[in-house]
Order: structure tokens, then C-alpha cells, then sequence
DNA sequence: CGCTGCATCTTGACAGTGTCAACATCGGGA
DNA sequence: TCCCGATGTTGACACTGTCAAGATGCAGCG
């Protein structure tokens, strides 16, 4: 084996035919190969140097639009936020009751199942997402593209439907968001990986079913454990 | 600046005075020094030949213990796993109350505390646990020092004690421990770090009432809102 | 007591990574 | 037209994990 001749380093960086010397936008480009390799290979595959090949740059041209590798992957991280809500939006938009309390309650738990259904069907992002949770609650979260607000807005009217005390309000948010970030991390990193789809449902649907107990308990609704299915 | 003299690769495996040319727990002193270095600079500082530095061996000694650095750091975290149930029996042992399901709910509540307790004091050792989730889920984990083990103990009390229905057992692992996990996470990592021990305090006061709450509902027992709390 | 086998540790090398400094190139405004 | 600043490139350095080969010392056997 020739030692020296493929050193990855030399990798033209010439571009494809028609290629100009300056990219064309070259930060989207690279944060877009960014979620492909992590999507393929988890965050621990991200390296500077690789998507730079895939986009066909030098190594180093990232550093004209990050500061560091950390920049990127804050970035990143940033922009899986966004997913998540959309996933959660998506399944919101699912939501048809028109009784008030139970639209609500609903909703609340259609939060969740669009929360869970992008951790399971990009489990190489939502990691991304867990471990540069730092560098994402530091940057200011884009309005309409923050999980945790959206949360926050479908609690605020399970309040005004009544369904949830004003005291109960408090810290909500921690819970739920606990519940079935939990959940996920369990679902695609510990026990529970492996189980069936319609197992992970049907656990999932207990975690809800018991987040809406507690919050009946507050104002001493009467529910049905079905209510939240189907 | 010299630009050579300070290769640290070449620092020197001599060792300290009165060494033997075999170390005499290299492996032990290896996972120490792991412990140690995340301890001090978080999951993503530990480096195989900055611990052969520091236990003063040459770097490649640690394959002779460990297949790469993957097969340490599980063993780091297998580790980690054990001082999490510590923290939690800690907290298990200061539960006094003689009445039997007074006593069950807030040996689960003791559990949870115990659990974040672990994460608030040892951020670092708690962050590489959980980035490297799906290796210690791989490992068989040692009898008494799986926290989820644990509190399926606790739980099954609380089923035992009649404040559990056995249909609100199932899947009540995932319930319980998402909602301290999730809450770690947050506390150390998402919007509340730099909370007050205090407002910590509360809300996970909040966290567990909740638990507790949804709990009640399954039996209908009745419960105050501070029968955790003290 | 001496020798030999083997687990343990060391040396040396290679490929890969992030990052800094210096240089090249292009496009748009004076 | 020229020049300057933004963008991209080249080259280097320190650091990492990991493989292959050699050195070393203990333990057990003759």
C-alpha cells in the first residue's frame, strides 16, 4: 500500500465542473451536510473536516462563517429545535375535538407524541440535540421554533379551559417536557430499545395518561383513562 | 515560545520514585483518573493518553486493560451507575414515617430526590452517563446497582401498600424515571441552570407531588399536596 | 537455581481531527 | 480603473485513538 498517496488531507478541493471560486452559500451548505452525517453516523461523527470534503471546500473555509466547530453544532442543535416543533405542530394539527376541556387535554398529549415521533424517527439528530442542550438553551431560541414555548402555550390553555390549576401551572412545564424527553432518551438509548412500535405506543400512552391524571387530580375532573387514545 | 520542546507525547512514562516496572492496579488507576478527569472537564475532556499522563504510564498501557475507549468509558459509566444508587439509598435511609403508605410514597419521592441530588453535585460523571446510555444499557449491569432496579423495588411497594394499582405498575419505571431524569437534564443543562438550590428545590417538589398525585388518582386515595414535603 | 512463557508495559508509527497564521482570489465600491 | 475586504486555500502544529513490534519482569517448571 502506497503510504503517502491518499493522505485525506490533499483531497482536491477543487470543485465540481461549474463550481466558482467563491461557493455559493457555503454556511447553508455546510450545516446542511452537517445533518446529513449526523443523521448517518450520530454526533460523534461530525468532524469540520469531513463535511468540508462532502461540499467540496477546503478544510478551514468553515471558519469563515464559525467561530468553532462548536458554533456549528450549536447551529445544528438550533435547527433540530426547530424540527421538533414542527413534528409536535404536525401532530397538534391532528387534533379535532371540539369540546374544550378534552381539545386541550388532547393537544397536551399531542405535544408529547410529536416530541416522542422525532426522537424515534431521527435518533441521530435528537441526539445531537440532548448533548449541545448548552450551547442551544444559550443562544437565543428563534420565537416559534422553541419546543419548550409551544409546550408552554398548550398548558396555558389547559389552565383557561380550566382543566389545570393556576398552582399546578408551576414548574409545569418541567414535567411534562421531562416525561417525554425521557421517555425518548429510554426509547432509543436505554431499556427499552428494541421494543416493538406498538409497544413503545402503548407505553407512551401510559406516560400521558398518567401526566393528565395528575393534572385531573387539581381541579377534580373526572376523566377516563381512554379518553387520550385513539 | 519553543515550538518543539514541549511534545507532550514525550513526556516522560518514567515513573515516580519507588514504581515498579508493573504498575499494580493499572486498571483500577486508570478508571480513577477517568473519574477524576470528567469530574473536572465534563465527558468530552477524557482522553485516553491525557490518563496515561496522569497515572504515570506510557500511552497504549490502558489496551492492555481495555479493548479502546469505548470499553472504558462504559466501565466509567457502569460505575457512575452505582454512586446514582448510592445517592438514591441515601436519601431512601432519612424516610422515618411508620405509616405504611405514607411511607411507600415518599420513599418513591426519596428516590427521585437522590437521583437529582446525584446529578446536581456531579454534573460532569452524570452528563457521560447519560451520553453513554445505550453502552451501560449493554452491560450487564451489577445486582444492586441498577437505579432503575431500585426503583422498581420502591415501586412495587407502593403497589404492595395499595396506593398503586397493579394496571398503573406497568411501564410506572418510565413514568418515575423520565420525570427525575428529565429534570436533571434541565437543571444542569437546559433553561433552569442557574436556578437557586431553592427554586431547584421547589420544583422538583413540584415534579414529585405530581407523580404522587397521579398515583393517588389510580386508588383514589386522598392525599395533601405536602405530605411529601419536610 | 536457572530458564522459559506470558501478561504487562513501552516505542514508534499512522491516520484523523480542530485550529491558527499566512497567502490567494474574487467581486463590488471609490 | 484600482483597491480592499470578504471568502477560500495552503501549510503547519498539537492532539487524539489505534495498530504493530519490541522490551521487561514475574511465575512456574525443570
Amino acid at each position: 500500500m502506497l503510504t503517502l498517496s491518499r493522505c485525506s488531507d490533499e483531497d482536491r478541493p477543487v470543485s465540481p465542473p461549474t463550481a466558482p471560486y467563491h461557493h455559493g452559500d457555503l454556511r447553508e451548505a455546510l450545516i446542511e451536510a452537517a445533518v446529513a452525517s449526523v443523521r448517518e453516523n450520530g454526533p460523534d461523527g461530525l468532524a469540520l473536516r469531513d463535511l468540508a470534503r462532502r461540499v467540496h471546500v477546503s478544510h478551514n473555509a468553515a471558519y469563515r462563517h464559525f467561530a468553532d466547530r462548536d458554533a456549528l453544532v450549536a447551529e445544528v442543535a438550533g435547527r433540530v429545535m426547530g424540527s421538533i416543533v414542527d413534528s409536535m405542530q404536525a401532530r397538534l394539527a391532528t387534533v379535532r375535538t371540539r369540546d374544550p376541556v378534552l381539545r386541550a387535554r388532547r393537544r397536551l398529549a399531542a405535544t408529547g407524541r410529536g416530541y416522542v415521533d422525532f426522537a424515534l424517527t431521527e435518533p441521530g439528530l435528537f441526539r445531537l440535540a440532548c448533548a449541545s442542550l448548552p450551547a442551544v438553551s444559550a443562544t437565543i431560541t428563534l420565537p416559534g421554533r422553541d419546543p419548550l414555548a409551544l409546550l408552554g402555550e398548550v398548558l396555558d390553555d389547559l389552565v383557561e379551559v380550566g382543566f389545570l390549576t393556576p398552582a399546578a401551572r408551576i414548574d409545569a412545564e418541567v414535567t411534562c417536557w421531562s416525561a417525554v424527553h425521557g421517555f425518548s432518551i429510554l426509547s432509543i438509548d436505554g431499556p427499552m430499545q428494541g421494543s416493538t412500535a406498538k409497544e413503545l405506543t402503548t407505553a407512551l400512552d401510559r406516560v400521558l395518561i398518567a401526566i393528565d391524571r395528575s393534572y385531573a387530580a387539581t381541579t377534580g375532573t373526572t376523566i377516563g383513562d381512554r379518553d387520550l387514545i385513539g
